[in-house]
RNA sequence: GCCGGUAUAGUUUAGUGGUAAAACAGAUCCUUGGUAAGGAUCAGCGGUAAGUUCAAUUCUUACUUCCGGCACCA
């Protein structure tokens, strides 16, 4: 990964490189037509139109060779300004050129580059030579919607990376090498987490070590919300169509809800938990004294995600929710926001993880309630986020059809953003279900609701955790803490079988590995295994009534007595050291 | 859903138009070992369905899974 800093530094040079793609790809594909390559965080990508030609990876190093060469002939990249008029007239042979141009405002002056006797229309900037052009590498090909529309034809996208030196390079694929090695799907197989059966693509199955980090994860939960002063509830995972058609999900959800027959009625099951919620704030009455009500709910939704976009816990067509709807009057909402982002910065602090908050505005169709209440949602969330000192990124038009929301976003290894957490406000389900509380007059008033969650999905959660820790869990999360090994299962078997009782009895999750084999061989397993402390058990050890451990990833060993451990483990363990 | 790729043992991979190999894991036995793989033996395999062929794991097609993107999204 590179910072900003780096990245804008290196602009011009990726810029250069995709024009430098461009003139290889037309001279292997003088059919092909281009549409834009521009330059990204990482490297840059270029849309081109191969008519019937498709790239398979295996075109990559011969589109690069073919780059290598034009390269190497040191040309001068050139900047023209065109008028409107010598710009259609040069590009009058690629209609996607002649659309960029026509979508061009008048006032904005049209420029193009040229290298030898190849020119693109662009914006530049541009590095001066070709020659600086050295240390690249084309990654993949793929396929990539004319204008990002799913509406549009497909066109043929190819992603490279450039950088001023070889080692800079090379310090990149190396690190999108190290990203494969945490990826969550192959630790979460390695490690016994979780696993997904062709016979259910989307729907995780959680094995038992996954388990015990689920469980872990979700009792945290429930400790830190009790603190915060939620409730907790559960709602039914299927209910009838009606409610769904009063909330307004059978309208602009239905695709994306799995629905089912019985006796003759249909029912959905839940996409979102908030309709479940709102059943059981009208379960009873509600006085303005008792407001906020902060009532959380860990949900299993399932939602029908399209194939293509399924990706081991990242994307899953069932997760759990760490749902949580408030409701609270009109004065309370801007300090219960605050309040709910310095929880939330609280909670991914503990686990080391980095964030941005975004704002999501309201969408351009599919959205309920007033124009005016979503502006005057939009900018209370703003404030409260400015409020709690954090910046804010405008997304617009990406709220949820209910309200705007303020949304949290995490990074995994191969630096792709995931939402996790997400602030939203919603003045219209409380509207939709009738929703009131007696204030101080004795009148019925509306309750403005919140919806949140923290984790998001604990699926998700769970595998953007496996990726940042690279599988090696802090040891309050690890679903196997402590291993024992007596050197040999013959002379210290029994000893170890003693110390292994005790550290069970101390709740440490400890596992006992007594087998017949090599000392070597079963410290190579417990470090692959990710174990975070292994005990050896020796004459020594026995003798003095120690035990010798030695932390992942270390190779010295320490002794100390059984109580010392076990005491060090509690510390490390109560305080979620990370 | 779209574009491309992919599918061989529990796992990771090799190989082949004449029904398949290795490593690790597993079982049994030998080995009694102080900081990342001791040895032997055994057992275990071609996503599904069609087609081409004397013969298909290998070629073709469809479906399905998974992977990388796109679109969508917690």
């Amino acid at each position: 990964m590179i910072n900003i800093k780096e990245s804008e530094k290196l602009m011009p040079l990726n810029h250069s490189c995709a024009h430098l793609l461009a003139e290889a790809v037309k001279k292997l594909y003088p059919e092909a037509k281009f549409w834009v390559g521009p330059v990204i965080e990482d490297g840059f990508y270029y849309d081109i139109d191969l008519g019937d030609k498709t790239l398979t990876d295996d075109d990559l190093p011969v589109i690069e060779k073919e780059m290598k060469k034009i390269a190497k002939g040191n040309k001068k990249i050139i900047r023209h300004e065109l008028t409107r008029e010598e710009a259609l007239d040069k590009f009058k042979d690629d209609p996607y050129k002649i659309d960029l141009i026509n979508n061009m405002s008048d006032d904005e002056v049209i420029t193009c580059y040229t290298q030898g006797d190849f020119t693109d229309l662009c914006r530049g900037p541009h590095v001066e030579s070709t020659k600086e052009l050295r240390h690249f590498k084309l990654l993949r090909v793929s396929g990539a919607y004319f204008k990002g529309d799913s509406k549009n034809k497909m066109l043929q996208r190819i992603y490279g990376v450039c950088y001023e030196t070889e080692e800079d390079l090379n310090k990149h694929l190396e690190f999108l090498e190290e990203a494969k090695r945490r990826d969550h799907k192959k630790l979460g197989k390695e490690l016994g987490l979780f696993m997904i059966s062709e016979y259910g693509p989307g729907f995780p199955f959680f094995l038992p070590n996954g388990m015990i980090l689920r469980n872990i994860l979700e009792n945290f939960w429930y400790e830190e919300h009790t603190k915060e002063g939620y409730v907790f509830i559960k709602t039914p995972i299927m209910l009838n169509q009606e409610l769904w058609e009063k909330s307004g999900h059978w309208a602009n959800y239905r695709e994306n809800m799995y629905t089912s027959e019985i006796d003759d009625r249909t029912f959905a099951i839940k996409p979102m938990n908030c309709p479940g919620g709102m059943l059981v704030y009208k379960n009873s009455l509600h006085s303005y004294k008792d407001l906020p009500i902060r009532c959380g709910e860990l949900g299993q939704v399932h939602r029908h995600e399209a194939s293509g976009a399924l990706n081991g816990l990242f994307r899953v067509r069932t997760f759990t929710q760490d749902d949580a709807h408030i409701f609270m009057r009109e004065d309370q909402i801007e300090s219960e926001i605050i309040r709910l982002i310095n929880f939330i910065d609280r909670i991914y602090s503990l686990f080391g993880l980095s964030y941005d908050i975004e704002l999501s505005t309201r969408p351009e169709d599919k959205f309920i309630g007033s124009i005016e209440s979503w502006n005057r949602s939009e900018a209370i969330l703003q404030n409260a986020c400015k409020q709690a000192g954090h910046d804010c990124k405008i997304n617009p038009g990406d709220g949820a059809f209910y309200g705007p929301k303020l949304d949290f976003h995490i990074k995994d290894s191969l630096g792709r953003v995931w939402q996790c957490g997400t602030i939203q406000l919603d003045n219209n389900l409380p509207e939709r279900f009738d929703l009131t509380y007696i204030d101080k007059d004795g009148s019925k008033k509306r309750p403005i609701m919140l919806h949140r969650v923290i984790f998001g999905s604990i699926e998700r959660f769970i595998g953007i955790l496996i990726e940042h820790f690279a599988g090696l869990f802090p040891l309050w999360l690890n679903p196997v803490q402590v291993i024992v090994i007596p050197v040999s299962s013959e002379y210290q078997g029994e000893y170890a079988s003693k110390v292994y009782e005790e550290l069970k009895k101390n709740d440490i999750r400890v596992e006992l590995d007594n087998r017949n084999e090599k000392l070597g061989y079963r410290l190579r397993e417990a470090q692959t295994r990710k174990i975070n402390y292994t005990l050896i058990l020796g004459d020594k050890e026995k003798t003095d009534n120690t035990i010798s451990y030695r932390k992942h990833g270390e190779k010295d060993t320490t002794t100390v007595s059984v109580e010392e451990f076990i005491n060090l483990l509690k510390e490390e363990i109560s305080t979620k050291k990370i």
